[in-house]
RNA sequence: UCCGACGUAGCUCAAUGGUAGAGCGGGUGGCUGUUAACCACUAGGUUGCAGGUUCGAGCCCUGCCGUCGGAGCCA
């Protein structure tokens, strides 16, 4: 019986007889030979069945995609194999014929494939952002697993708290109304005074009605909390959690980013220390006759790069025209599609922006940032950037006064560069008894439905802060994609549950 | 919640208010170096649903359903 071997490792082989279990990813078929394409999870391969091979043949002759098979076969390197060799098969064995794969090599549309999530997965591009999504979240557990962390997991179920029950989903425990959570910070706080330096990882759920390309209701957010930190401990503890995943996926991932068609270059930028400003000085940025300039400028190209894209649809379509090969209509066609979809985009994008313009000259202080403000401040520079101190009135009732100025609090908001905006909000808490039962009330809040979490302010309260990273809106980043609903196997959006 | 776009074969899309079509996928046959293979033949439709206008509706109007996107809000 020859050595099982995985695709990934059959360069290593070469010459020798060896077992390749996967499935058929695509099959082409001459008179005599077939070429069949191999997966196994590891990798691609391209394995040759000449009718010579008799029975193999007649089991590779018809053979549906997405059938689940056993070949074995020599390894052989060949230039013209995508990887560089090939198994030429001297015998296979099905497993499972398929029926007709819904998903084939042609173009789908996106509710097709959310329809057919769970096939879609097998494909290349699902699965290259589900490897990188494997990393990140190694890179960040690795990166606490270093420092002393600890893990710890928070509850799911939350008992109903007065705060935003409008964004949480209900659940009928025993008669009694309580929430899938939100965070597990007020959780890790307790567990921070007990074992230093924690951290937990784990889905959260956000009921808000929000369709836009941005928005899960069930998300991963990872979230460190430590004792005796200050806001500074807190912002370098971010940054180097953001560059080792950054670094990790570029160590590993170059051909998967490929792939996405992703530009490493912008990643490469990834290095501390990110740019920090306070939001006094965003909110000056915003409204600077500078940034207008900017903005204006911005606009300006944009503008053209559309006319340029309108032009390019003009070529393509009369190409299209005179295209007489099907592969080249087809080619042209993904490209028009491709091309029609970003001029919607950038068409939508230069209608907003005078909009955004005027939004960000006329920004007020003590509003929070919106997210057209959060664009045009992570355009302003070439890697994530802190934004610090925003108004207590716009923040959370746990985040820490500011001793110097007490209109702010202690926080900080990572946005990630090239217009993607938010992926961490943290902050060092309010370790102060009277202080926090006193911003509670200030935001409605009642102290005593929080009794055991003031609790952590009577026994040993330590100066302590953290933050919570959203995995698939830094995935989104990292990969460069369009939407976040890619970077999840099986999405939870507004209107879709299914499968 | 509001605004917009879309809904035609299994899929991706065509079709001045006038006989519903192509490519892919499926089936059959052919081809020993294919790379989203190619060539020939073939099956496949209550045009999302319900009304309305019209001699005539896939196309126009109204309502509903569904999907996608945007705004607000958010990680």
């Amino acid at each position: 019986m020859p050595d099982i071997v995985a695709i990934r490792d059959l360069g290593a082989h070469h010459g020798q007889t060896v077992t390749v279990r996967g499935w058929l990813a695509g099959r082409r078929n001459g008179g005599k030979i077939v070429f069949l394409t191999l997966r196994d999870g590891t990798g691609i391969c391209q394995g040759v069945v000449e009718a010579r091979q008799t029975e193999a043949f007649a089991a590779a002759d018809a053979l549906p995609r997405e059938s689940s098979l056993v070949v074995t076969g020599t390894v052989r390197p060949d230039a013209r194999a995508t990887g560089g060799c090939e198994l030429a098969v001297e015998s296979l064995q099905i497993l499972h014929a398929a029926a007709d794969f819904p998903i084939t090599p042609k173009p789908h549309g996106i509710e097709f494939l959310m329809e057919h999530r769970h096939l879609w997965l097998r494909s290349r591009r699902p699965t290259a952002i589900l490897r990188i999504r494997h990393t990140v979240i190694q890179a960040c557990r690795r990166f606490f697993d270093d420092r002393g962390f600890t893990l710890i997991d928070t509850p799911i179920l939350s008992p109903g708290a007065g705060e935003d029950a409008q964004t949480l989903f209900p659940v009928d425990y025993f008669g009694e109304t309580v929430f899938l959570t939100q965070t597990g910070q007020l959780y890790l706080e307790s567990a921070c005074l007990a074992l230093g330096k924690v951290y937990c990882f784990g889905p959260t759920f956000r009921a808000e009605k929000s369709k836009t390309r941005r928005h899960l209701t069930e998300f991963w957010m990872i979230e460190p909390e430590v004792a005796f930190a200050e806001l500074d401990d807190v912002i370098a503890l971010a940054e180097g959690m953001v560059c080792a995943c950054v670094e990790a996926v570029l160590a590993k991932h170059e051909a998967d980013l490929a792939l996405l068609g992703r530009d490493p270059a912008p990643l490469r930028r990834v290095q501390a220390p990110f740019p920090r400003l306070t939001y006094s000085a965003a909110a000056e940025r915003l409204r600077s006759a500078e940034t207008r300039r900017q903005l204006e400028g911005e606009l300006a190209r944009d503008r053209a790069q559309l006319q340029q894209w309108v032009d390019r649809g003009v070529a393509l379509e009369q190409q299209l025209q005179q295209a007489r090969k099907v592969w080249e209509q087809d080619k042209l066609q993904a490209e028009l599609h491709v091309l029609r979809e970003d001029i919607e985009d950038l068409e939508r994008d230069v209608q907003n922006r005078p909009k955004h313009m005027d939004l960000a000259a006329a920004f007020e202080w003590g509003k929070d940032l919106g997210g057209s403000d959060e664009t045009i401040l992570s355009r302003q520079f070439d890697r994530p950037v802190f934004v610090t101190h925003y108004p207590a009135v716009a923040k959370a009732f746990y985040m820490k006064r500011d001793a110097d100025d007490p209109r702010v609090v202690c926080n900080m908001d990572l946005l990630a560069p090239e217009g993607y905006g938010e992926i961490i909000g943290g902050s060092q808490r309010e370790d102060r008894l009277d202080a926090l039962e006193a911003a509670m009330r200030e935001k409605g809040l009642t102290p005593e439905d929080y009794n055991w979490y003031l609790d952590l302010r009577r026994y040993g309260s330590v100066p302590h802060g953290g933050f919570g990273l959203g995995i698939e809106r830094t995935l989104t980043w990292i990969c460069g994609l369009k939407h976040v609903r890619e970077t999840i196997p099986f999405p939870r959006t507004l209107g879709r549950i299914y499968p």
